[in-house]
DNA sequence: AAAGCTAGCAACCGCGATATC
DNA sequence: GGATATCGCGGTTGCTAGCTT
């Protein structure tokens, strides 16, 4: 069955419209109505199919739409309404006032999903996201954090941010990846995921999670005596394994790190680049690891082989500079790569 | 200065739901 | 009750301005 396509007529324009072709619809609407969509065209003197003129009326020439950009309030309820609704951008668009499903969803694809990435929130599940989910996200999360993503000097603080996130996710990805024991990781993990609620993260905002990332780290910087108590509880079976030292060297780079201004993104890539590879191939590999790796979306692989020209697992590292704050990461895949291959 | 790349967005396409005959 | 027409939604495409190299 089915129906025939409604813009099947030869001849009938497409493409972007032209103000006469704009002027010639609203004077019509605000006139007759539209009525008959597949009418409209013919009534209105308009070379265009019933559809590209609905389109065009409900998308753009309304007059009741509002124009600019998204408000606060408008992106927490966008967020929120998705995490109730899901794709329902026309649902969504009838709880905010002016604004068109076609711009909710645009927005969504184009700013919100990337927030959501940076925040560790899966933009589908609105849930924190899992190790490999972040490890999958990281080209993204880096992508993201370049400078050319931000479109205010007001945002260059949120973009470092971002760069200092997206460290921290893959810091918490290693631990949770590499660590032969999964007490450690779990030790480190729940240290650092201690004060950001466990289920729905839905309501926070960048901010709010940005801060929650600062915070984590706060307890990372200023309690490393009692983490050296909760982690040490599990060392046995470390053997000699420096946990404190991967604190320290993450203490020390997330220290700085805030103040860079995304130089270090391709470091970054690299360094994601290559750790997968690493993982991917270790035959040292646990086999949680292995079963991970298993998960890992085909993007992955791709993208890892084509961001890593390293033969070793962190050759990628030799060509910073030493003066960069990001050396002090050589440090810590250096010591997990060692401890991976105890 | 120009070529290449990317993000953002307007518009199109295909399909399911609903209305009408 | 089946066939057909229309509408509306969600996914996708392609154009373009701005940025990078």
């Amino acid at each position: 069955m089915g129906r025939s396509p409604c813009c099947d007529e030869v001849g009938v324009k497409k493409g972007p419209w032209t103000p006469e072709e704009d002027k010639k619809l609203v004077d019509y609407i605000q006139e007759n109505g539209h009525g008959s969509w597949r009418n409209l065209p013919k009534s209105a003197g308009l070379n265009r199919c019933g559809k590209s003129c609905r389109l065009r009326w409900t998308n753009y020439l309304r007059p009741d739409i509002k124009r600019g950009k998204f408000t606060e309030d408008e992106e927490r309820l966008i967020i929120h309404l998705h995490s109730v609704l899901g794709n329902k951008w026309s649902a969504m668009a009838a709880r905010l006032p002016g604004r068109t499903d076609n711009e909710i969803k645009n927005y969504w694809n184009t700013h919100l999903k990337k927030k959501l990435l940076l925040m560790g929130i899966d933009p589908v599940t609105h849930r924190r996201r899992t190790d490999l989910d972040i490890l999958a996200s990281v080209p993204g999360l880096l992508a993201s954090a370049s400078l050319g993503s931000w479109d205010s000097i007001g945002q260059l603080r949120l973009q470092a941010d971002a760069a200092h996130l997206a460290k921290f996710q893959i810091f918490q990805s290693l631990l949770q990846l590499v660590s032969p024991s999964p007490q450690l990781s779990m030790d480190a993990v729940s240290l650092l995921g201690s004060s950001a609620p466990a289920a729905n993260l839905q309501n926070y905002q960048l901010g709010d999670v940005l801060q929650m990332n600062r915070q984590l780290e706060a307890v990372l910087n200023g309690s490393l005596g009692l983490a050296q108590d909760s982690v040490a509880a599990t060392t046995s079976t470390l053997p000699s394994l420096s946990n404190m030292e991967l604190l320290n060297s993450f203490q020390t780079c997330s220290g700085t790190a805030a103040e860079q201004k995304g130089g270090g993104a391709d470091q970054l890539n690299n360094l994601y680049a290559s750790s997968h590879d690493h993982l991917a191939t270790a035959n040292s590999t646990p086999s949680s690891v292995s079963a991970a790796t298993d998960q890992m979306p085909d993007r992955i692989a791709v993208d890892a082989s084509a961001n890593s020209s390293a033969s070793t697992p962190f050759e990628a590292w030799e060509g910073l500079n030493p003066d960069d704050d990001d050396l002090c990461w050589k440090n810590i895949l250096d010591q997990l790569s060692w401890t991976n291959a105890q």
